[in-house]
RNA sequence: GGCCCCGUAGCCAAGUGGUAAGGCAGCGGUUUGCAAAACCGUUAUCCCCCGGUUCGAAUCCGGGCGGGGCCUCCA
């Protein structure tokens, strides 16, 4: 099955309109930059540069425009409470969206227009849009005048005359209750940064205005996916598409796509939303300072399907550190790490840094079977989900080969002839990855605090000190010999402190090692 | 009230006409001095309920019940 996207408009999963080699543009709408980004706002980035990722797979060449929105209501709010000025506020806040991005492998986005750097651009289409007669000039506002635009609601399946009967009133500027801000003209009080001039007054602009001229400016007239959360679809896509369309007479976006929000209850069962006075907003940096790293996140994300909703079950943040969700993720994840490790104890080498993927190369047959239910899923509108399962059942053949064949022996009990197929399986897991944005990083190992190399000198001599005892204690031949039996039980011995500090030990064919957890 | 989405094992989650992927947790086994990790086996006669279409439905249609999103600035 070739390359199937559903699209808000249509309802439907539609064959993807481009062939591969062709250019493709994408825009998603990105933050407004006034508060730290909570694991919420990574959902839309991850999965559209999951997105990006798959079709420059497939051959395509995507252009990807993620706006920031640095000037709004929310920001001159924010400012004036933090007695900081609305772009000193942006930029910080930008900076902590941009330090998320990447820390999550969100890598694709190719430009982040600003609004503030495209007033001239709001403006001309203002002014093109009052000259068709769509928008008009009201006492230092513009609005948009939707009895103007014949399909005015078609993306959310509105009804116009039906907005009017919910509890939307004609004020005393708009024309019709559905008119929407592209100018909103200076009120007395607000700061000189927030004011731009403009033929009809001192103003800045309407939220809506910014996506429509940036998106052109840089993208052209028609997008071939428009992105965005589902809580954006109505109002601000549906006003994107008919400013966009009114002022340019084009399709303004071939494919709508829409993700699911993350779900979270609090104990008592009734709220369903992350919110500062609940005291249940997990940020970003909040989520990396308890343990969880940008690719664990980012495989939770995506280990649903993106139009899902995305749930974290009930979390009590007095109680849990993570939302339980996020713990067995963890858990799940856990197997490619190990398997990582476990790669690099066989082949010498980083499963990170030295396993150059070449696209072009041929699997044989029984690891092409892999590669090829990955690409079904990933062909049915980026079935992420169906494609981490595959993984899953990849790396469980791996983990058998290497069994099966002993490759974690020495040479003379070890197959060296399957080495190779373990290795093509191995890339092609890495493949997967770099196709999902994950096994970009490698994972920092958890840490017990204190000074590294003191605690890595003493583990080290405890692990020699208790594989002495083990050698020794091994090579009595009677079972049931008591030096035997008390040798291995000083052995238990160490094993069972360390597991009380939170350390494992592994006694693996080549040597024991040590890990956090 | 309007528009839209969803309801699959203890939990999470694929599957949109051909006889239920995968993960977590559990249980049994292999391996191990014992563990850990890994592997093997096992865990839904059935997909919220009722009716219909069909040779055949978790999948399509109708009607219930339950959950969720949006309806002017929340990603």
């Amino acid at each position: 099955m070739a390359l199937q996207v559903y699209s808000t408009l249509t309802r439907k999963k539609e064959p993807f309109h481009k062939k591969p080699g062709d250019a493709v543009t994408m825009y998603v709408c990105g933050p407004t930059v006034y508060k730290p980004s909570h694991i919420g706002h990574m959902v839309g980035p991850v999965i559209f540069d999951t997105v990006k990722r798959y079709l420059t797979y497939l051959g395509y060449k995507v252009t990807w425009v993620v706006n920031i929105t640095d000037v709004d209501d929310k920001l001159i709010v924010r400012a004036g409470e933090l007695k900081t000025t609305v772009p000193e506020l942006a930029t910080k806040m930008t900076d902590d969206y941009f330090d998320c991005l990447k820390k999550l492998n969100v890598t694709g986005i190719d430009q982040f227009p600003k609004a503030t750097e495209h007033i001239d651009g709001m403006i001309a289409m203002m002014a093109k849009l009052i000259e068709k007669g769509c928008a008009y000039p009201a006492d230092g506002d513009v609005y948009f005048d939707v009895s103007k635009d014949q399909d005015y609601g078609k993306l959310c399946g509105f009804d116009p005359e039906q907005l009017e009967g919910a509890g939307r009133e004609v004020s005393g500027k708009k024309k019709n209750p559905g008119d929407f801000a592209l100018w909103k003209g200076a009120k007395p009080g607000e700061p000189k940064e927030v004011t731009w001039e403009s033929p009809w007054g001192p103003g800045r602009p309407g939220w809506h205005i910014e996506c429509s001229v940036m998106s052109q400016k840089l993208l052209g007239d028609t997008l071939d996916i428009h992105g965005g959360g589902l809580d954006l679809r109505f109002p601000h896509h549906e006003n994107e598409l008919a400013q966009s369309e009114s002022a340019s007479d084009k399709t303004f976006a071939k494919v709508w796509m829409h993700n699911g929000l993350l779900k979270l209850r609090t104990p008592d069962g009734k709220e369903d939303k992350m919110s500062g006075s609940l005291g249940n907003v997990l940020n970003v940096a909040d989520a990396f300072d308890r343990g969880v790293s940008g690719e664990l996140l980012r495989f939770f994300l995506i280990s649903t399907h993106y139009r899902s909703p995305i749930d974290l079950g009930t979390w009590d943040p007095k109680t849990e550190p993570l939302p339980s969700a996020i713990e067995n993720a963890r858990k799940a994840f856990d197997t490619f790490i190990r398997f990582t490790e476990r790669f690099q104890r066989i082949t010498g080498q980083s499963f990170y840094d030295s396993l150059k993927v070449d696209p072009r190369r041929t699997l044989s047959v029984d690891m092409s079977g892999y590669l090829s239910r990955f690409g079904e899923h990933m062909n049915d509108d980026f079935n992420t989900g169906g494609a981490v399962g595959v993984m899953f059942e990849l790396v469980t053949t791996l983990n058998r080969t290497a069994d099966l064949n002993r490759l974690e022996d020495s040479a003379p009990k070890r197959d060296d002839r399957s080495l190779a197929t373990f290795g093509e399986g191995a890339m092609l897991l890495k493949e997967m990855g770099q196709i999902l944005g994950l096994f970009q990083q490698k994972p920092e190992a958890a840490k017990l605090g204190g000074d590294d190399n003191l605690v890595a000198g003493l583990m080290s001599l405890l692990i020699d000190l208790r594989n002495n005892l083990r050698t020794t204690a091994k090579g009595i031949a009677d079972k049931a010999d008591p030096t035997k039996k008390a040798l291995f039980d000083q052995t238990d011995l160490i094993r069972k402190r360390l597991a009380e500090l939170n350390v494992t030990l592994e006694d693996r064919p080549a040597g024991t090692t040590w890990r956090v957890g």
